[in-house]
RNA sequence: GGAGCGGUGGCCGAGCGGCUUAAGGCGACGGUCUUGAAAACCGUUGUGCCGGAAGGCACCGGGGGUUCGAAUCCCUCCCGCUCCGCCA
């Protein structure tokens, strides 16, 4: 959410907020009810000065002056009345367009509809060039015998699949990796709930706007997380943090859910785009500071970066454009890995740096040690890892002539020394 | 699923119709003392909104009601806890 007094101070840049991203919030009718529910609490406010003042009074009258300042207060009453009604009205209107304003992008964020208009940043890693003719993961993985789609579609329906054998062996190899990597960087591993409330959901930003894209258990009024993002920024929410325990910094692998609405069609094939994965995600948390902020953003990337370096795959780092934005995010980068059955760079890592955005959202402040004020505390996150979509490149780029598939070293570790996955193991 | 209990400031906790801008404690901050620290003692310390300021207004889980007046009484919703039952 955006501070008031920012859109009442510059209507303009929250007008072309919401151009440049693509979102269409009506930032004239806002102010308008802005100008208007103060305009009413202003006269509320100026009324009850007087009632106090005829209340303190009235105790100590009798008679004809009792009766008279009585009735001063009922017809000051009688305007109070008219007047919380239109605030009623007004209210839940006003604060159901504020949740929806976007927020600005940062000026070194590049101009552009969707993701077709991201900017490269930098490539790491040769991609490989195969001297045979190669197999994408899902005929890979199906040769394998450890990745079984047709069976999840029967088990689950469209999008779903099995890891069997090395297959789920692998994938909890990435995951454990990941997560023994950012703990070895300082962060604090949480186990987190995946079913949460809608304060969640909403503090975080996902509500109202991706209703669509959550599986919901209605009969509890709880939401599946399409990532852990939601969990780890919300657990502090409410809270005023201490100025000295910021930074946080949280890391939590979970399971997540997503819907997939409105993507049918896309992405169909293999394990792209799936309901229901696993993902290590880091979300740091820190002072209500544009440096403190853009610090953190650079750290939560070189993170995700020293992961898929040390899995030795080869990527790219963008600079995604205001279009492919979401609402809160201020600027993001994504981490792309070269995945050659998709002939392309595809998104693997995506690292938002979101301000107060969500903060003031979920009230999440901190005490200023300096001023003494609470400020609200900036977020940012970053997909650690997320897997099967991870074994893509990996099965693809590791993957020998003879069919089988070349763990990559940092795994082996976790797949009791195994090199190599070979049919039939 | 059954039965109870409760939600008060950063935290704990008293208050149960006007004296509450919420007792008391903890914590934090400042000071005295000390070579330094601890202890002790003294003082300060909620949030938001309106206003140039003086000041004003609101807030004791949310909403509504009773009353001249509500943290306090009533209704309702939300959240939490305890005990019993079932269970990974």
């Amino acid at each position: 959410m955006i501070d008031i007094k920012e859109i009442r101070k510059n209507p303009q840049k929250f007008k072309r907020a919401c151009k440049d991203k693509g979102f269409a919030v009506d930032i004239d009718r806002l102010l308008k009810m802005d100008k208007a529910l103060r305009d009413l609490k202003k006269l509320l406010q100026d009324n009850a000065t007087y009632e106090n003042m005829l209340q303190k009074e009235i105790p100590a009258l009798s008679g004809k002056e009792r009766e008279s300042k009585l009735e001063t207060l009922s017809n000051l009453k009688r305007d109070d009345v008219e007047w919380k009604k239109n605030i009623k009205e007004l209210q839940p209107q006003f604060d159901a367009l504020m949740l929806q304003v976007p927020q600005p992008a940062d000026d070194d964020v590049p101009l552009g509809k969707d993701d077709t208009e991201n900017v490269e940043i930098r490539k790491e890693g040769q991609i490989r060039k195969f001297d045979f003719e190669p197999k994408d993961h899902v005929q890979l993985g199906t040769d394998l015998g450890i990745i079984d789609i047709e069976r999840g579609v029967k088990l689950a329906g469209t999008r779903n699949y099995l890891l069997r054998g090395d297959g789920a062996l692998l994938h909890w190899a990435v995951l454990r990796f990941a997560m023994d990597f950012m703990v070895g960087r300082g962060y604090v591993p949480l186990s987190v709930p995946v079913l949460v409330r809608d304060e969640a959901m909403v503090g975080t930003g996902f509500f109202p706007g991706s209703e669509d894209q959550t599986y919901r258990m209605e009969k509890d009024e709880l939401s599946f997380a399409g990532t852990a993002e939601v969990p780890l920024t919300a657990y502090r929410m409410g809270e005023i943090l201490k100025g000295e325990e910021l930074p946080l910094k949280y890391v939590g692998l979970s399971s997540c859910f997503r819907r997939e609405a409105g993507a049918a069609g896309k992405d169909t094939y293999g394990l792209y785009r799936i309901h229901q994965f696993d993902k290590v995600e880091q979300v740091v948390i820190c002072e209500n500071s544009s440096q403190e902020s853009r610090k953190y953003h650079e750290e939560i990337l070189a993170n995700s970066e020293g992961v898929m370096q040390a899995l030795e795959l080869p990527y790219r780092v963008a600079n995604v454009c205001t279009g492919d934005l979401g609402r809160g995010q201020a600027k993001k980068f994504d981490i792309e890995a070269w995945m050659p059955s998709r002939d392309g760079y595809c998104e693997t890592h995506s690292a938002s740096k979101l301000y107060e955005f969500q903060a003031r959202r979920m009230n999440l402040r901190y005490k200023d040690a300096a001023t003494k004020k609470n400020l609200f505390c900036h977020t940012l996150n970053n997909t650690v890892i997320a897997s099967p979509r991870v074994l893509i490149p990996i099965l693809e780029l590791y993957q020998n002539a003879d069919g089988s598939v070349t763990i990559p070293k940092v795994l082996r570790p976790y797949m009791n020394g195994k090199e190599k996955i070979t049919a039939g193991t």
